[in-house]
DNA sequence: TCGCGTGATTTCAACGTTGAAACCCGGGTC
DNA sequence: GACCCGGGTTTCAACGTTGAAATCACGCGA
């Protein structure tokens, strides 16, 4: 006897307990031939008797589909992508599509394999949130399974994509300390190497600019704090908040301290909350010398101390896009590349009242 | 011609190309039986011209094996279950495995399907975190997919179950407390129904009379904080921050306030930082005049204000023994049930110094 | 009474891969 | 020279399912 699995029981077990053909049965579970009712009956008896189970496996090999997703993400433990995960794992679930989790720890290679479809064919599609690989990178690397980027890393125009506004929502997040009287603001989260151009980082220290200029302001250079490089060890990636606390407290540590500071913008809430930990321990009070933005809203900068202002993103309805989208290209892979935006909003809260 | 996916390439079509049997194909990707030098090289050429991938669902469906797990958990937006979603993709990786996320949000048909191996065998086997189903229903309902419990709800000796001691690990936090000369101890966390009997919940405050008891102390009962029933609509669960806080706020604008509280064991971290913020609010200093710990030592905990004590079970060491456990039980079916246990460690922060 | 249509059921083949076994061939061995 | 050995390669069948088409039973109108 070969060394098969417990080797369940299949359609023509079942069958053969009720006294029908195999094809029968498929007709039962798939409902999609008529069937009467006596042999449904006899039919569901039997399934029930040998705890029956379709395999998927012949199934899709079959029918050329496995109703499986793969969302590839850098980093599950970051509160961003787990609440990524789980709006997909929802969104998917909702359309009949289980979720495989990839998890590239922001390794370019592990990118550049999820977006050319893994080394073998498993899923219908691939939601790939990349934050290494740039655009030609993809685009030379993609295969044939349906691909879907999330997020504003990738700019190319021939890729199916969805993506949060980061330039306008930072703006708005921006301008909220404007409004709310703040002259002197900085930025947390610039990046080191201005080659990669496209990272989200960078398009929100643009909006961070386009507010200030809206208002006539200038950001002290300074006040652009960039974070470390990438760092391989690391096992959060760099937005992290031990890195904003660490660039907040290099900041109070310069001769001039803050310098006339009132106000920060943050990359992201890890960032902030980082931040928020240096001001409080270097006795700075927020908001009442300095406000702090971030943006994710994630769950726990409701309780930060502070309470973070932030910019949540609608992580359901960007994933109900991105799994739209994914599975548009699965029924058509030609059907044209779009680009899909899934609304955010500001929500203040204490630290930038 | 008929809606089929893209039609990738599959073995003849490189075989083709080569000018070889696809059987040699397979014999080159797989590598089991020898190939020469030169047919390899040709084999090899034709694999990425035609950016060849093996199909999954086919290999699957003749060795009976997906080389995918499912993994099973209420929700992954909680950074426990996020962090233990991390360590299994991890580790299965590590293995060759893919993980399937399946989200039950503590729904116990959810948890019962789960429990079967869903409708359809897709996985080789399940590591499942239920927080709803106790041990007869999960005997009932399991199937023939190999099985693995995660934590303590599940008592049962007959499944494969990889726990952290809640017992033993919350006496040590507890013990700590007690040796830093806390004497009116608190815990938060019980669970209403003393039905469940087992819920991690009721071992941890198991653990936390244990030290008591073992110092000559006593807890008084209006010190044991009950949270709120589960509800289904929380997309959190009730371990949440909220409900920390909420039940803490409860206990303050009680008659006689803290009544002498120094010290508060949690059940959990999330449950820990709201109690950190209703005290906050409430003027009470930590660790002056409580102490608080938590269980989980989740990422937020050492950014907490002040910075939570905490227990810090080893998910990545945890993820292991289970994969092992359900790929062990994968090759042998009959394998007898074992109880692994993971380790733990205290880890001290301001919140209890 | 015959044929016809429709609902119900079955037969057949194919999806792409791998285990098992057969085959082929050149180089020893006796 | 017959034989065996083993590396290299191929042939064959099977995994469990579903699309397509064939078959069957039966009631109904002509």
């Amino acid at each position: 006897m070969s060394a098969r699995r417990s080797a369940g029981p299949t359609l023509k077990d079942v069958a053969a307990i009720a006294g029908v053909s195999y094809r029968t049965v498929s007709n039962v579970i798939s409902g999609k031939a008529p069937v009467s009712a006596a042999t449904r009956a006899r039919v569901e008896a039997a399934i029930a008797e040998l705890d029956y189970r379709p395999q998927l496996a012949a199934r899709q090999l079959r029918v050329g589909r496995s109703n499986l997703l793969t969302l590839s993400v850098p980093f599950l433990s970051l509160p961003y992508f787990a609440q990524l995960a789980h709006a997909v794992v929802t969104a998917a679930e909702a359309v009949g599509y289980d979720v495989v989790v990839d998890e590239t720890h922001g390794d370019a290679e592990r990118e550049l394999r999820a977006a050319s479809g893994y080394r073998t064919l498993l899923s219908d599609g691939i939601l790939l949130s990349a934050m290494s690989i740039g655009d030609e990178e993809l685009m030379a690397a993609r295969g044939r399974t349906p691909l879907v980027v999330l997020g504003e890393r990738i700019r190319a125009a021939r890729v199916d994509r969805v993506v949060v506004d980061s330039v306008t929502s930072t703006r708005d997040a921006t301008g909220h300390l404007v409004a709310a009287g703040r002259r002197t603001l900085g930025f947390l989260g610039t990046v080191p190497d201005a080659s990669s151009g496209a990272a989200a980082a960078d398009l929100r220290l643009e909006g961070f600019r386009t507010a200030l200029r809206a208002a006539g302001l200038e950001a002290d250079p300074r006040h652009l704090l960039e974070v470390s490089p990438w760092d391989q060890r690391s096992p959060d990636g760099d937005y992290s908040r031990e890195e904003g606390d660490a660039r907040v407290r290099a900041l109070l540590a310069t001769p001039d301290g803050l310098g006339g500071l009132d106000g920060l913008v943050c990359a992201n809430d890890l960032l902030a909350i980082g931040a928020l930990r240096a001001l409080r321990e270097g006795g700075v009070d927020v908001p009442g010398r300095v406000a702090v933005v971030g943006w994710d809203d994630a769950p726990e900068s409701a309780f930060a101390v502070p309470p973070l202002t932030s910019i949540a993103p609608d992580l359901g309805e960007l994933a109900r896009l991105a799994v739209a989208s994914v599975l548009r290209l699965v029924d058509d892979p030609d059907s044209p590349p779009r680009v899909e935006q899934a609304p955010y909003r500001l929500v203040p809260r204490a630290s930038a009242p």
